[in-house]
DNA sequence: TTACCTGCAAAAAATTTGCATGCAT
DNA sequence: ATGCATGCAAATTTTTTGCAGGTAA
């Protein structure tokens, strides 16, 4: 954790920005929450928390300057409020998000699952490749899980129900 | 085109849904520029051409609407703005995009690269895939082929100039 | 100092909603 | 007449910008 806040405060620094504490705060609060997809809202409120007096066109700022610097990632899910990811060391993300269109979680996949693909375009279509993104819509483990055990269920009521009659 | 008007008709008619004068002007603004990927604002304007008296509400509720029969499918390519793209007869989306983050032209891949990766989600995930979504960020063939040129044109100056020198 | 940063408030941009009216069945 | 649809304007939501003041090298 302040191993990576500090490359973070190094990345800044070699572009002459500052590390503030509201920067910080706000860094910490991803690192943090580092499997969400937080909105600039939600980073907003969680910073508070720890550094009441910061104003959220601050937090857009640093969300805006993080993403410049390729920290992290500004995504849009289709939610209508963009959500940010933190990107590895290596300002790099190998992930893939799994979006459940019954709960809304979004899940990731940790592979990278693209590499040939990306050759394929260099070489069929002569198209670079900066970077990527994969979602997939559809309906998570646990959500199937739940139906599957609905499902059970049903079945032993229905049962219960035909020895009862 | 009127095949695809009448199809979209009758699939809004099953839903007790009317196909008005404006509702038809949208789709066809939408069948019309099927390649390009355009924000209600840019329908808006295309319709207008045609029917001028229509409010931009309405056209943001007829996309709303083609969005929940999957006749048009709602996009974010991070912009800020959605973006509407219709889908195929079957009411799937079997293309990828291409983002040109030089020039910002968003150009499409018409084959489906992911069905084994979604096979492997069911497997190994347990994930059920209903959609998905790829994206590529990178330079296109067109801003490539322009950079390559004006190399090409740099290198000729300089011969040029060290004959003079 | 100088240039960067901040909070606040106002502005801008995108989208949604309320409402009176219109139109087809 | 009933209920879906529309245009307009107002409201909401998300994000950006202007500005006066603060701060650290």
């Amino acid at each position: 954790m302040e191993a990576r806040i500090e490359k973070i405060k190094q990345l800044l620094q070699e572009q002459a920005y500052k590390l503030t504490p509201q920067r910080e705060a706000t860094v910490r609060v991803l690192l943090e929450n580092e499997q969400d997809h937080l909105s600039a809202e939600d980073v907003f409120m969680l910073v508070k928390d720890k550094f009441p007096e910061i104003g959220l066109a601050t937090v857009y700022r640093t969300l805006e300057l993080l993403s410049e610097l390729h920290v992290v990632e500004k995504m849009n899910f289709g939610d209508g409020v963009a959500r940010y990811d933190l990107r590895d060391d290596n300002n790099h993300h190998h992930h893939h998000h799994l979006i459940c269109v019954q709960c809304g979680a979004v899940d990731e996949i940790m592979e990278d699952w693209l590499i040939h693909l990306e050759e394929k375009l260099a070489r069929e279509y002569n198209f670079k490749v900066l970077d990527h993104r994969l979602d997939f819509q559809g309906i998570c483990n646990r959500c199937l899980e739940k139906k599957q055990a609905e499902m059970r269920q049903n079945c032993e009521d229905s049962t219960v129900q035909n020895n009862r009659s």
